[in-house]
DNA sequence: CTGTTAGCGCTTTCAC
DNA sequence: GTGAAAGCGCTAACAG
């Protein structure tokens, strides 16, 4: 057990300013009803010693840590991390601060990570499920929990979502405008929600403009990079592969996109419509139609929510969807 | 202030296994001196009653609370965060947590979040300074703090740095050994230690080489990705601008690769060096020489450093480098 | 308006 | 080996 030197206590401050540790208590939380004088002088003795409250005194008395936790698949993702940032910066206004952990994708590291989360105390979680298993978040006693880009079986909760079926629609709208009448679509693992609106919204898109559902070109793998990689190559190998296609997401595009330059298929007259805002976009000789996903914003909202629920708003779940943004990159 | 809907206790523990609570808390922390028959007795009564410790209250009686902060200056940075996925991997497995601060590369919010680290009690801080000031790290009571990937002035600690200098004079031999005689330089902000590393390395491999130093073509600006772009073009202004470049980091480079792509200019013939990996190499239509940073074990090795301080070791200050990795993308 | 007092849940001497 | 009791630093009835 480790000492501190010599810290100050309420019970210092007390003695310093002449009153009891009660007034201290008060003023420190702002209690209105402490005479100003009073106050004046339990601030001037905290200036005096420097006296900073033991936040973790204050836990154990509220059973509140002002910290929220987080999980999230990986931290090596700029998708993830965009949102990462929203809530952090929302967080931090309110005084909150934030725990990291991740969950690998993998439901029992998230399991873990919550019981984890349980034991420091966080006051709420904001998380990105690994999965759409969501029954174990159960675990998370009593607590808030917001949900950001994927929902989950098992589990009503709070979520902030992107518009993927939207998203995805205008994408599609967008191309059968400019004369696509074949497009081709690489989807992710139809277990996750965000996945199984994209490939609706695609869907969709097709059956408002009559056009024909071709299973030929329509391929699923997962949101990973190896696995866009595979399934363009499949995809390009066909007899006549469509000119137009749809790619899930960023990573998936990226191993697409490695794949073409690969290949040294001939890629200029190729129209990629993709979700998710990336630098490398701009290198690629083709031309993009890019769904772009507000990430920070919706770490923000996430974040906002988690706080009123944190300050006690009661009504049922809330599905907040942002809309997204598309971008032409030529 | 929330009620704990029933919170089972030590009290709890104590009473249903027939022991005092002074029992039950040396069971929960191992201590050898307990009978077997005892502990037995315990262990059973907590997971009958589903007991788990709050760690609030062992941290107000211990002053360790087991988290430690890590401030990066910001999230949305695959380098920051491949070396904060080394730092939690670490961590986890000794049973830390990580609390996330961001600093914006900014040391007035720096502080603060010093002061917040503070605050929560941490045990301990990894930092990814924002600049090369660090002064005000001393606000860090007592606590120790391991610095990353750039060292400060005005604060001596642990540091996990790469070995910039080395990285940079291998590559530039590299070319040298191909037949490079002229390479162009865009540095960094020669503030950052790493910056001016990498810059010594370049210089000592000309000199080692009898090359001449060109200062037309040795150009600084920042880490920034505007920055690359804006120094690219000034040197493809020049009458004979240099075959081979060094770019000093990532987003240096993709500016740089922006500006090239942008102006048209035929880049076939160039050859450019450039610190850190980036996904994006294989893209260029461009041969590049990366000097990769390990930057996962530079976290791995940073936590466990700052585990070793934690638990006690008492030493002057430690500067691991580690090596940098070099790929040729062709 | 302010002080007294009793804990929050845990660890840790000090006895036995 | 184990228990009794004090107390970490703070807050919140309850009195006055």
């Amino acid at each position: 057990m480790k000492k501190k030197s010599h810290t100050v206590t309420v019970k210092d401050v007390a003695r310093n300013a002449g009153v009891s540790t009660a007034t201290v208590s008060r003023v420190l939380n702002g209690d209105p009803k402490v005479k100003k004088d009073t106050a004046d002088l339990v601030r001037e003795a905290i200036e005096e010693l420097g006296y900073r409250m033991n936040q973790v005194a204050r836990s154990l008395k509220t059973n509140e840590t002002h910290s929220i936790g987080i999980i999230a698949p990986e931290f090596s993702n700029d998708f993830f991390m965009n949102i990462v940032t929203g809530v952090e910066k929302e967080l931090k206004k309110h005084g909150y601060s934030v725990i990291l952990c991740s969950s690998s994708e993998n439901t029992g590291k998230e399991k873990e990570q919550i019981q984890l989360l349980n034991d420091k105390n966080v006051d709420g979680a904001i998380i990105i499920p690994g999965s759409s298993l969501g029954s174990h978040f159960s675990l998370f006693r009593e607590k808030p929990i917001v949900l950001v880009d994927r929902m989950v079986d098992g589990f009503e909760t709070d979520a902030v979502l992107s518009d993927n079926f939207k998203g995805t629609y205008d994408a599609v709208q967008y191309s059968v405008n400019k004369g696509a009448v074949r497009i081709g679509f690489l989807g992710g693992n139809m277990n996750l929600t965000s996945a199984k609106e994209r490939y609706e919204g695609y869907l969709t898109a097709l059956k408002d403009n009559n056009l024909s559902v071709d299973e030929s070109i329509i391929l699923f793998g997962d949101y990973h990079s190896q696995s866009g990689y595979v399934l363009m190559k499949t995809l390009m190998g066909q007899t006549v592969p469509p000119e137009h296609i749809f790619i899930s997401n960023y990573f998936m595009h990226l191993g697409a996109a490695r794949y073409l330059l690969e290949s040294g298929n001939d890629v200029k007259g190729l129209h990629i419509l993709s979700f998710d805002d990336l630098p490398l976009a701009a290198f690629f000789p083709y031309s993009s139609i890019i769904v772009a996903q507000p990430m920070e914003e919706i770490g923000q909202k996430a974040a906002d929510l988690l706080i009123k629920r944190i300050q006690g708003l009661k009504e049922k779940p809330r599905i907040i969807r942002l809309p997204t943004i598309m971008k032409i990159v030529d």
